[in-house]
DNA sequence: CGTTCCCTTGACACCGATCAACTCTGGTGG
DNA sequence: CCACCAGAGTTGATCGGTGTCAAGGGAACG
């Protein structure tokens, strides 16, 4: 059966031959359970597997001297945690399960040799890490250039928006699994803050959230809040087979 | 000649196929000048080609809706401008030039087909954009878990390494053709607490700066402020050929 | 020799951090 | 079943790092 996130992300701008989707689901097969709040793999690690986020949430993160953490991508199913590493030697920042998790582990050697053996799969892949990229870029516009309110509109627009790709949301809600400290972490603020930010989501009468599941109740609002724009989603249909 | 930045910088990591490395100068024939403050490519273009900075300096930026802008990178001498869009339909930003820049265009079809035809160059571009990714992660963290002073540190001993692959570094010193307003952008900050930051540094004797020309007198003074550890640039040496 | 761009400086304002306490919830073990 | 505890969310008071505004100086340039 080809029920992977991956697959279901991939095909929401471009169709994969079915040989690819085949050794896709293939090469998952090695299956391995986090729980909550564990080093999937940490800093300067060299993985002989890359691991794929099938269930459950991860973040990057990396520590600064202070102790201080920064969170620069949170990982849903569907998005890699360090295909980095089929060219880079070492992991230069940390992957943590947020919550419990599956993950599948691919040996490097695997996807290395993909782009001979599946060059449009190969095509697909670089389009997501480009995506993830583009995501990155504008977690620094957020941090940078916008005020903590719009910060916060904005992750939550994007979170809807890629869950959205995997099939994760059903109607305006969607789960949201992590902790306020963890949205500190990954936008730059304190949790206090954050938590106040998100009270005055609620009393605009944007979102509603309770007990880790976020309803976008005025989704044009919520937009407007965060000058979000998901063009850097990369929405548009490709084609990967050239 | 082989006289490229890029090379230049892929060489200081790996070594490349001469034919590689040929067909690379080969394809940068196409040379084309800009002075500073242009836009090189805007938001929502498709480009046909890819621009690879040859001398001088540009800036990857977005706007948000207030009008500030933040800066998502700083391209030197060696840098891709949009190796994206050989994936990715559109630019979900823009590209400027800082300095007066040569730019090198590539058609987007050579590169597309760089996988068949050079193996070897494709890994190494793999390579750069990786490390592109790893420093836009280094970004953020600025922006999200260090203090101003700090970051400015870092920012300055990136350039620093950045540069001295390339070849732009003499000594301790190195052009600098960045005015206090676009550091502030790059770091979400504003010109005038950038100003009072640097010229902490230079009072504390990390460093001295006139006339667009920075020189580092402590360098390890500086990366102990800034908690700079160069190994998110992957310095580590690799081979390109499998 | 005026204009423009950039750097510099000072006074003041404010956003978000910090600190501390309290609530609520779910889990765990006696 | 209850006592206890840890983690997460919430609230208020206060502090401080950066932003904002405004003015002036110097260098480059036409």
């Amino acid at each position: 059966m080809l029920d992977n996130p991956l697959i279901r992300k991939l095909e929401t701008v471009g169709t994969l031959p079915d040989v690819d989707k085949r050794a896709l689901v293939d090469v998952c097969d090695d299956v391995r359970e986090f729980s909550a709040k564990r080093d999937i793999i940490r800093e300067g690690a060299r993985p002989d597997f890359v691991h794929l986020v099938l269930e459950g949430w991860a973040a990057r993160y990396k520590l600064v001297p202070s102790g201080r953490r920064q969170i620069t991508a949170f990982l849903v199913p569907g998005d890699f945690c360090d295909l980095h590493i089929t060219v880079l030697q070492q992991m230069d920042h940390s992957i943590t399960s947020i919550t419990p998790t599956k993950i599948a582990c691919i040996p490097a050697k695997v996807m290395k040799e993909l782009p001979e053996t599946h060059p449009s799969l190969t095509r697909a892949l670089w389009w997501s890490t480009l995506v993830d990229e583009a995501v990155l870029r504008e977690w620094l516009v957020s941090a940078g250039r916008r005020n903590a309110y719009e910060a916060v509109a904005h992750i939550l627009c994007e979170l809807h928006a890629r869950l959205k790709r995997v099939g994760l949301v059903e109607g305006h809600h969607f789960e949201l699994p992590v902790t306020q400290e963890e949205l500190a972490d990954a936008l730059g603020l304190t949790a206090v803050h954050v938590n106040r930010m998100l009270q005055r989501l609620r009393m605009e009468g944007l979102v509603q959230l309770e007990k880790g599941r976020l309803a976008v109740l005025d989704s044009l609002g919520l937009c407007k809040v965060a000058g979000f724009d998901p063009s850097y989603l990369h929405p548009e249909k490709l084609r990967f087979d050239r």
